[in-house]
DNA sequence: GACAATCTACCTACTAAGTGGTAGTTTAAT
DNA sequence: ATTAAACTACCACTTAGTAGGTAGATTGTC
């Protein structure tokens, strides 16, 4: 039989969740340990080194947010709703108190295993890429603007996202977020909100 | 007599350095020792513990980049002209192979002393204020779009330019960071670039 | 001018705590 | 009996920080 619960997954989690609120370079096998209530040696029986477990937190973070994306896709056609509820994603993260994962990592990129690095450098490419699959719809739907080419604008929206989580948690006020994406929306989205 | 060069300089500038590439979380005292070349002790000398060391470098950091804003504010009344050169501030920096040092110490918010973090508030809380001034002022002037609050456009263009120096170092490509800018000054500025 | 006291800026040598990681053992389910 | 998943007990190394000393410059007093 399996355990309980997943312990593998259960060391993900908390993996995630101190790089998200602390960064990869201030959590320790010690801060799972804590979190999950095993040892730090069962740690590394379920991920052998800490760019393993890096590497897995990444690609299951990818994995989730791929889904999450499908599933805007199928709730909507709209593109300006679609970038509206990917906004609400990170807004989620953010009321939970967190940063997105790989916002955080490309604050430590330097410092990263080389397999962690390329897990960031995917996540960041094909979240570009459906943004700019939705703004070019939005285009061509003309409902959105098109000043600056789709995958600038991609990049923008993505950048902007990624520095007002920075910004709104430093200043210890989410709304501060909103405020931004509200603003970044508005510059992309033809029918003004 | 003074020593031949400021020890306590250089053991800024190295600290700094090390923050702009890896993070707070990421440099020693024992890395500072390397690149000044005085043992880790004589560090504790001028700066008793980490937390001022950290502190001082970002009240340096500050007051570096008041003066630089006060240059751009003697160069010129134009508040496109302005804008254009605050943010070659940061690419400067991003050309430099450094990141904002308030926008890596923002995503090691979480782990700073009470003291550091103050520091890396009051940097952003100066900045936007800058920012809004110039922005109203272009406002009046006719030559900035006045879509949104100057307030939340400063925002927005500071947190543009922190998520895009993340991304562009991610990505190794500064390009990517040049691009962002340039939308996002199209995006407050009148007249197209 | 001489002398002692103090101060600056560094040093060696150390500590306690924490780091990722390993070896070998136990537990419990199949 | 095998095996997965945990354990204890360690390892070498790094961390920020401390204790105490020293060479040399500065200062105050006679």
């Amino acid at each position: 039989m399996q355990e309980r619960v997943d312990t593998a997954e259960q060391i993900l989690d908390a993996a995630q969740s101190l790089v998200q609120t602390r960064g990869y370079n201030a959590f320790s096998y010690a801060d799972i340990s804590a979190q999950v209530g095993i040892r730090k040696a069962s740690i590394h029986y379920h991920f052998p080194s800490k760019s393993d477990l890096g590497k897995e937190v990444v690609a299951r973070y990818r994995e989730t947010f791929r889904k999450k994306r499908d599933q805007i896709d199928r709730k909507t056609d709209d593109p300006c709703l679609k970038l509206a509820q990917y906004v609400q994603l990170y807004l989620d993260s953010l009321q939970d108190e967190r940063l997105c994962l790989c916002g955080m990592l490309a604050a430590d990129f330097n410092t990263l295993p080389q397999a962690v690095r390329e897990q960031v450098k995917g996540f960041f490419a094909e979240n570009e890429a459906w943004l700019t699959n939705v703004l070019t719809d939005g285009c061509k739907a003309g409902v959105i603007r098109c000043d600056g080419l789709a995958e600038v604008e991609a990049q923008l929206l993505l950048a902007g996202l990624q520095g007002a989580m920075l910004m709104a948690r430093s200043c210890g006020d989410i709304k501060r977020f909103e405020v931004i994406a509200q603003r970044l929306l508005a510059v992309l989205v033809v029918t003004t909100g």
